[in-house]
DNA sequence: CGCCTTTGACCTGCGC
DNA sequence: GCGCAGGTCAAAGGCG
C-alpha cells in the first residue's frame, strides 16, 4: 500500500549489476585478431568456450589453427622489422621451419595466390602478377631440399626501393644488387657460413612478414565469408520458420492466459524489434544499468500514475529520484501503456501508440519497461515462489478466463519496480502463468536472482539493438538448441506482443513436435514466435520454474553479446541451482502443502541441482528432474509462497461493469 | 500493531 | 460519447 510506495526509487538494479559473465573471448578478437592477439591466444581446444566459438565460426577454424604458429613466429619477425635496428642474432630453428610450413600448406599457398601481399607494394615497378609467380617459385624451392641459398637467391629487390629498405638491414652485402648476380653472390658468400646464415635469417624474416600479412588478409577474407554464410543461414532459417508458421492452420484465439506472450495485435514483429533495438541499443550495451532503467521506468509507470492520481504528494525520495524526474513527463503515457493486452502489462494498442508517438525516447523507455518473462508451470499452489516477497495489490477478472488475475508487487524493498501477474490457464487450471516485469532494485536471494536475471536478460535480449529481430530470434533459437539439444520443454519468444515477452512453457509434453504444433495452433499467423527448446528434467516432467528460468539469462545474455561459453554457462547454472538449493533452507514463507514438503527435502534440492547440472552438461536423458507439477511450483528456491488458496480457481467470480471482482478465487488468509 | 489480502472505486486507453 | 477491458489505488478487514 502506501508503505510500499512511500519509499524512493532506486536506480540501480542488482541483477543488472551482475550482468551475464563476459565470455572469455569475442569472435572478432579470436578470429581476426591479428598477430598480437593470436600470439597470446591459448590453443583452440583449450576450453569449451572455444568449441562453441568454433561451432559458430567453424569456417575459420582451419585458418586459426594454421595461423597460430605462423603468427607466433612472424610476430617476432615483425618486431624485428619494426625495430629496424641492427639485425638480430639469427634464430635459425624457428625461422627455417616456418617458411616450409607455410609453403607446404596448400591453403597458404592458395592464400598467397588469392590475396594481395603487403610486400607486393614493395615492388613498385613489378606487377603483382609477377609477384604471385614469384611466390610460387619460392614455394617450390622451399619444399625442396635446402631453402638457404634459394631463398636468398630469390630476394631480388635490390633495385626495388622499398624492398631495398627492408633488405638493407638484412644484407648489407653487395651481393644482392641484381637478381641474376645474386645467385653467384650467394654462392660466393656461401663460403662464409655465418654471413649466409645471417642473410638467410633476415630474408626469412621478411618472408615471414609477408606471410603474416597474407594470412591476416586471408583471415579478413574468411571472416567476410563467414559473415555471409551466417547471414544466409539466418535468412534461410527465418524463411523456414516463416513457412512453418504459414503452414499452420488458423485457429480460434487462445485463452487469455495463453496470450501472455502472444500479444493481441497483428504487429509486424521485425519492425517492432528493429525499433526497439535501435532505441534500446544503448540500454543493452549499458549492461546492467540499462535494464535497471527499464525497471525504473516500470516503477515510474505505476508510481507515476499513482502520484498523479494519488491524493498524497510524492515522497521526497520519489521526487529525488533522477529517474523519476526524467520520466515525470511521461507518467501519463507510461500509465496508459500499462493497459495490457490479455496477457500482461502490455496493451494491445500500445504498439500503434508507440509507433505514432513523437516521443521516441519515451516510447523506447516505456517499451523497454514492458519486456517481460512469463512462466507457465503446472502448480496447484497459488503462486510460484521465486525467492522474492510479493504483495498482492489487486485482482481482476480477465476477459476470456474465468480465473482471476492477481497482481503482485515485490515488497522485498520499498520501491521495487518488479511486478508480476499470476493467473491460471483457462484451459488447464493446473497451469499457473506468472508474468514478470522489471528488475529488482535490491539485493536478492540466489533463487530470486535466477528469476530476476531472467527477466532482465530477456529484456536485454529482446530489446537489444545490436541485431535485427529476426536474426536475434533465430540465433537464440539456434544457440538454445545447440546448447540444450535434449530439451523437451519450450521457451517462447514473442515478438508479436506489444512488448516482447519470453515465455517459458514448463508444462509442455516432451514431444517437441507436438509442442511446436501446439504453439502454432495457439498463435495467429502474424505472430512470430520462436520456440526455444528448453531442458526438462525428465520426460513429461515440469522443470522447476525458477531453475529453468535461471537458464535463460545465460542463453540470452550470452547470445546477446554474440559470445558464449558453455563452460561458463554450466558453472552459472550450477551456481543457480546450488543457490536455489541453498536458498531452500532459507525459506521466506512457510511450507503449506505437499509440494512445499517435497521442496523442503534436502535431497530434493540436491537432486534438483544435480539434474540441472546433468542436463546442461548434455545428458539429455536426465530423468533426475522433478516430474511433479507441485514441485515445479515450489522447488524454485525450495520455498513456496502459499496462502491458503488452492490451485482450483473459482469460476463464480463476478465483476461489475468495471470488472470489479466480487468474489475472489484467491481467498487468501 | 504490523503486515497482508480483499475489493470497491478509479483511471486510462481503445473500439464502436 | 459510451462501454469495455486492463491496471492500480487504498480503505477495510483479517491474521499472527
Amino acid at each position: 500500500m502506501a508503505r510500499a510506495r512511500t519509499s524512493g526509487l532506486s536506480i540501480d538494479s542488482p541483477d543488472l549489476a551482475t550482468p551475464p559473465p563476459p565470455p572469455p573471448s569475442t569472435l572478432t578478437s579470436t578470429t581476426l585478431s591479428s598477430h598480437t592477439a593470436t600470439t597470446t591466444a591459448p590453443p583452440p581446444s583449450s576450453s569449451s568456450s572455444c568449441r562453441f566459438l568454433f561451432a559458430r565460426d567453424h569456417h575459420q577454424i582451419p585458418t586459426i589453427l594454421n595461423s597460430l604458429p605462423l603468427m607466433d613466429s612472424s610476430s617476432d619477425a615483425a618486431a624485428v622489422r619494426s625495430s629496424s635496428s641492427p639485425p638480430p642474432p639469427p634464430s635459425q630453428p624457428a625461422t627455417i621451419q616456418f617458411p616450409v610450413n607455410l609453403n607446404s600448406s596448400p591453403s597458404n599457398r592458395l592464400a598467397r595466390n588469392l590475396l594481395p601481399r603487403d610486400d607486393a607494394s614493395d615492388e613498385d615497378h613489378h606487377h603483382r602478377r609477377k609477384l604471385i609467380g614469384e611466390m610460387d617459385f619460392f614455394a617450390e624451392r622451399n619444399t625442396g631440399n635446402g631453402l638457404d641459398l634459394m631463398s636468398i637467391d630469390r630476394v631480388p629487390a635490390a633495385d626495388d626501393p622499398n624492398r631495398g629498405l627492408e633488405l638493407k638491414v638484412n644484407t648489407g652485402l653487395n651481393l644482392l644488387t641484381t637478381n641474376t648476380s645474386s645467385d653467384q653472390s650467394m654462392v660466393d658468400d656461401g663460403t662464409s657460413s655465418s654471413n649466409a646464415d645471417e642473410r638467410r635469417t633476415k630474408t626469412e624474416m621478411v618472408i615471414l612478414q609477408a606471410e603474416l600479412e597474407r594470412v591476416k588478409v586471408e583471415n579478413l577474407r574468411l571472416r567476410d565469408m563467414l559473415n555471409q554464410v551466417n547471414n544466409n543461414y539466418s535468412a534461410l532459417q527465418m524463411h523456414v520458420m516463416t513457412l512453418m508458421q504459414d503452414q499452420k492452420p488458423p485457429l480460434p484465439p487462445p485463452p487469455p492466459d495463453e496470450q501472455d506472450n502472444n500479444g493481441g495485435g497483428a504487429v509486424v514483429v521485425p519492425r517492432q524489434f528493429m525499433d526497439l533495438g535501435l532505441a534500446n541499443s544503448s540500454a543493452a550495451a549499458g549492461g546492467g544499468g540499462t535494464t535497471g532503467d527499464t525497471d525504473d521506468l516500470s516503477l515510474s509507470s505505476s508510481e507515476g500514475r499513482s502520484r498523479d492520481r494519488s491524493r498524497s504528494p510524492p515522497t521526497a525520495a520519489e521526487e529525488g529520484s533522477t529517474m523519476m524526474a526524467a520520466f515525470e513527463g511521461e507518467k501519463k503515457a507510461a500509465a496508459s501503456e500499462e493497459s495490457p493486452e490479455q496477457g500482461g502489462w502490455g496493451g494491445g494498442n500500445k504498439v500503434a501508440r508507440f509507433n505514432n508517438s513523437p516521443k521516441s525516447v519515451d516510447q523506447t523507455e516505456a517499451t523497454i519497461r514492458k519486456a517481460r518473462v512469463s512462466v507457465r508451470a503446472r502448480s496447484e499452489a497459488p503462486m510460484i515462489t521465486d525467492g522474492c516477497q510479493w504483495r498482492k495489490y489487486g485482482q481482476k477478472m480477465a476477459k476470456g478466463n474465468p480465473c482471476p488475475r492477481a497482481y503482485y508487487r515485490c515488497t522485498m524493498a520499498t520501491g521495487c519496480p518488479v511486478r508480476k501477474q499470476v493467473q491460471r490457464c483457462a484451459e488447464d487450471r493446473t497451469v499457473l502463468i506468472t508474468t514478470y516485469e522489471g528488475s529488482h532494485n535490491h539485493p536478492l536471494p540466489p533463487a530470486a536472482m535466477a528469476m530476476a536475471s531472467t527477466t532482465s536478460s530477456a529484456a536485454r535480449m529482446l530489446l537489444s539493438g545490436s541485431m535485427s529481430s529476426a536474426d536475434g530470434l533465430m540465433n537464440s533459437n539456434f544457440l538454445t538448441r545447440t546448447l540444450l539439444p535434449c530439451s523437451s520443454s519450450m521457451a517462447t519468444i514473442s515478438a508479436s506482443a506489444p512488448f516482447p515477452t519470453v515465455t517459458l512453457d514448463l508444462t509442455q509434453t516432451p514431444n517437441p513436435l507436438h509442442l511446436l504444433q501446439r504453439q502454432h495452433q495457439q498463435q495467429p499467423p502474424n505472430h512470430h514466435h520462436i520456440q526455444l527448446p528448453f531442458p526438462q528434467g525428465g520426460s513429461g516432467s515440469s522443470f522447476p520454474a525458477a531453475a529453468a528460468a535461471a537458464l535463460l539469462p545465460q542463453i540470452f545474455g550470452l547470445h546477446n553479446q554474440s559470445k558464449f561459453s558453455g563452460l561458463q554457462m554450466s558453472q552459472d547454472i550450477d551456481h543457480h541451482s546450488a543457490a536455489a538449493a541453498q536458498f531452500g533452507g532459507h525459506q521466506q514463507n512457510p511450507l503449506a502443502d505437499t509440494a512445499a514438503a517435497i521442496a523442503a527435502d534436502p535431497n530434493f534440492t540436491a537432486a534438483l541441482a544435480a539434474a540441472i547440472s546433468s542436463m546442461i552438461s548434455g545428458g539429455g536423458g536426465g530423468g533426475q528432474g522433478n516430474s511433479n507439477a507441485n514441485a515445479t511450483a515450489s522447488n524454485s528456491n525450495g520455498a513456496i509462497n502459499t496462502s491458503n488458496t488452492n490451485g482450483s480457481s473459482n469460476n463464480n467470480n463476478s465483476t461489475d461493469n468495471n470488472n470489479k471482482i466480487r468474489n475472489s478465487s484467491f481467498p487468501g488468509k
